[in-house]
DNA sequence: GAGTGCCTACTCGGATATCAACTGTCCGAGTCTGTTGGG
DNA sequence: CCCAACAGACTCGGACAGTTGATATCCGAGTAGGCACTC
């Protein structure tokens, strides 16, 4: 799994708190990680709509729509691509003994065995709203810790 | 995800249904790839102690116990190893707001909803055994298809 | 003083190097089988 | 005829290159805001 799914989902938290739009290079320097590689991801939650970027001087990213909206499998597949991890050779068409093509109508047992365990991991992160994941923030950190964040991404300071 | 896991699954589907260890090279040419790099994953088969490596003339892999205790992930996590996909960097300690260490007991909230996730993709892997793919693998191509398996990986032809 | 045009500075977006992991390959260590020689 | 020792060949196991995707970076296109000039 790509490292850049967590600098994307903690981005998509703070953006919670916050109305006017922040630099790319601001959530950079918050997390203290790469600005150049953390562009790059905000980049793909842009292509997903998940994130709006305004440009100019006072530009950056704004959440598009409700946080309660934005589930976190939403930005895993924006940044990691939406396909499945597991891909299907079909290597049992294969071989000196391959199964004829006409016999395989439906994928084999272990291509569905992957899929659903693969669909159980969607649901489960489905469930979750970035809203979810603010609350709970809340709740470890104090209700302050937003805040402060919030007034930190909004001020000019160093 | 390896591309390997999906060999290392067929293997132990067709090791069901033959009680003599089978060479690796046979495999390979079973399921039309590379001998070399089929080798390594049954390698990492056998380190998981999933199948029994015999040396020798008549020698190769076996599996260790009866294919209803051996699970997908079992399997999965021989191959691609047992760590979890998704790795918390704990950005949240980093920066110039950083969380204090003493203030972070537990892992953030992010970190605990791909947890979650994962367990849910785990334990859907743990509840599919191997024995129950090589029974779907006969609901599909017929009970033939195991047998014909079975007596061409113990016959010497080309 | 108000409106307009321009200029600057700041933003994103995609094209570009660097690196690690997966993929693929090879040769040496070890062992079982079959044969052969002797008793 | 039976046993034991040997040779042979086949097996696995770990060490060694090639290639694709992830990581990290840079510079150009575009736009909003601010300023100066004009009316």
């Amino acid at each position: 799994m790509s490292g850049g799914v967590e600098w994307a989902l903690h981005c998509c938290v703070v953006l919670t708190s916050v109305e006017e739009p922040v630099p790319a290079a601001r959530l950079a320097q918050l997390h203290d990680v790469s600005p150049s590689y953390l562009a790059k991801q905000l980049q793909a939650l842009s292509r997903a709509d998940l994130v709006r970027s305004v440009q100019g001087k006072a530009g950056g990213y704004v959440l598009t729509r409700s946080p309660a909206r934005i589930t976190v499998l939403d930005v895993v597949e924006a940044v990691d691509g939406p396909g499945p991890a597991f891909v299907c050779t079909e290597i049992r068409q294969r071989g000196p003994l391959a199964a004829p093509p006409e016999s395989c109508p439906a994928p084999c047992a272990i291509s569905r065995a992957m899929a659903d365990a693969e669909t159980a991991w969607r649901d489960a992160l489905r469930s979750v709203s970035v809203a979810d994941l603010a609350r709970n923030v809340s709740s470890d950190s104090g209700p302050g810790a937003l805040k402060g964040i919030s007034t930190w991404l909004t001020t000019a300071e160093g």
